[in-house]
DNA sequence: CCATCCTTTCAGTAACTACTGAAAGGATAC
DNA sequence: GTATCCTTTCAGTAGTTACTGAAAGGATGG
C-alpha cells in the first residue's frame, strides 16, 4: 500500500493559504466600508497586509478584479495616507506596494487624520455655538432663558465628550513611534 | 439721551440660537457622514440633542428642509437604534422625540452596535483565517513555507491589536464615562 | 531619437445610496 | 359608522460615489 503522498486531504496548501487570505482581504473591505472607508481601498490595503510581500499594480488587479485606473488611484491614495509604500526591484521597471508591518503605526495614522479632519473641527464648532450664546452676546437677561440654558448644557456636555475622546486619540498618536507595543501592554495589563 | 434700549447690538438673541444650533447640526452631519453614518439622520439626532426639548415630526421637517417619508424613516431608525425616543404630550395626537440626554450613554450604545457588527466579525474571521493556515489544516511542511509563514505572523498582528481594542471598547460600554475616563488616567499615568 | 514599458489621468458610465411625494394604513373623536 | 389627523410605506427619481478603459504622459534602454 502507497501511503506515501500526502493524504487525500484534497487541498491544495498554496489555495489553501490564498482562500484564507481572500477571506480576511473580503471582511477588511467590508468593515472598511461601514467606517467611512471605500471598500475597494480598505482590500487593497488588506492584501498588501496580509501577502506581507511586495505586490505590484497588476498583482492588485488581478487579485482582485479591478481596473489598472482604479488601482492605480488607490494606490496613491493610500501611499498619500501614509499606510502603504512604493518601492522597486532591482532590473525591474515597476513599481512595487507594500503595507506598513506595524498595525499600531497604521492605526495611529489613520487616528491622527481622522483627529485632525473631523473631531478638531467639531470642538472647534462646540467652542463658537458656546460663545455666540454666552452672556456676552446676547445679553444677561437671554441668556436666562429656558431654551438657551438648555442647549448650553447640551454644548457641555458634548465638549467634555469630545475632549476625553480626544485625549485618547493624542495618547496613541503620541506613542505610535515611541513603541506602542507600551500603550499594549499598559491598556491590556490595566484590563 | 436714551441709553434704555438693549444696545444696537443688531441680533436677536432667538435668532441667535438658532444660528448656534444650526451651525452644531450642521458640523454633526458632516462628521456623522465621514465615519458613515447617514448625514440627515445624524442632523436629526443633532438637533433633538441641541435643542434638548421633544420635537414633533412637523418641526423636524421645517428645520432640515426634508420630507416626510425622510424624517419618518430617520426617526424610526434613530429610535431603533436606542439614541432617541418617542414620547407624547397629553392631548395632542401627534408623536414628539426626544435626544438620551447623556452624551456617554448614547456613544456606548453606538459602541456596543459597532463592536458587535463589525469588530466581532473581523476578529472571528481572523481566528478562521489562522485555522486554515495552521499545520493541523495544511500539514507541518507546507506551514513552512514563507508565504504562510508570513501571513501568520501579520493576522496575529492583527488580533492583537483587535483584541486590545475591543477590550477599550467593552470598557466604554460597560461604564460609558467613568469607564473611558479611566482609559484616560491609565494612560496619563502610564506616559 | 524612437521603441518599449509602465503609470497616471479623466470623461463617461455604472452602481449605489438617499430622498421625495403620494397613497395606504392606523388611531382617535364624534 | 365616517371624518379627521397623523404615521408609515414604497415605487420612482435624484444625487452621489466608485469604476472603467482608453488616451496621454513619463521614464528607461537601445
Amino acid at each position: 500500500m502507497l501511503l506515501a503522498a500526502p493524504a487525500p486531504t484534497a487541498v491544495d496548501p498554496a489555495q489553501q493559504l490564498r482562500t484564507a487570505q481572500d477571506l480576511f482581504i473580503g471582511r477588511w473591505g467590508e468593515m472598511g466600508q461601514t467606517w467611512g472607508i471605500n471598500r475597494t481601498m480598505a482590500e487593497i490595503h488588506a492584501l498588501l497586509y496580509i501577502v506581507a510581500q511586495p505586490q505590484c499594480t497588476d498583482d492588485v488587479m488581478e487579485r482582485l478584479h479591478i481596473s489598472r485606473g482604479n488601482a492605480s488611484m488607490s494606490l496613491r491614495a493610500l501611499c498619500d495616507w501614509g499606510i502603504i509604500r512604493r518601492m522597486h526591484k532591482r532590473g525591474d521597471r515597476k513599481e512595487y506596494f507594500e503595507s506598513l508591518s506595524d498595525v499600531w503605526e497604521m492605526f495611529s495614522i489613520i487616528a491622527a487624520e481622522r483627529k485632525r479632519r473631523e473631531m478638531d473641527p467639531v470642538l472647534e464648532t462646540i467652542k463658537q455655538c458656546q460663545r455666540m450664546i454666552d452672556e456676552k452676546s446676547i445679553g444677561k437677561s437671554a441668556a436666562n432663558q429656558l431654551d438657551v440654558q438648555l442647549t448650553r448644557q447640551r454644548l457641555m456636555g458634548m465638549e467634555e465628550f469630545v475632549e476625553v475622546t480626544n485625549k485618547i486619540f493624542q495618547q496613541f498618536i503620541g506613542n505610535a513611534k515611541s513603541g506602542l507595543t507600551r500603550v499594549v501592554k499598559v491598556l491590556l495589563r490595566a484590563f
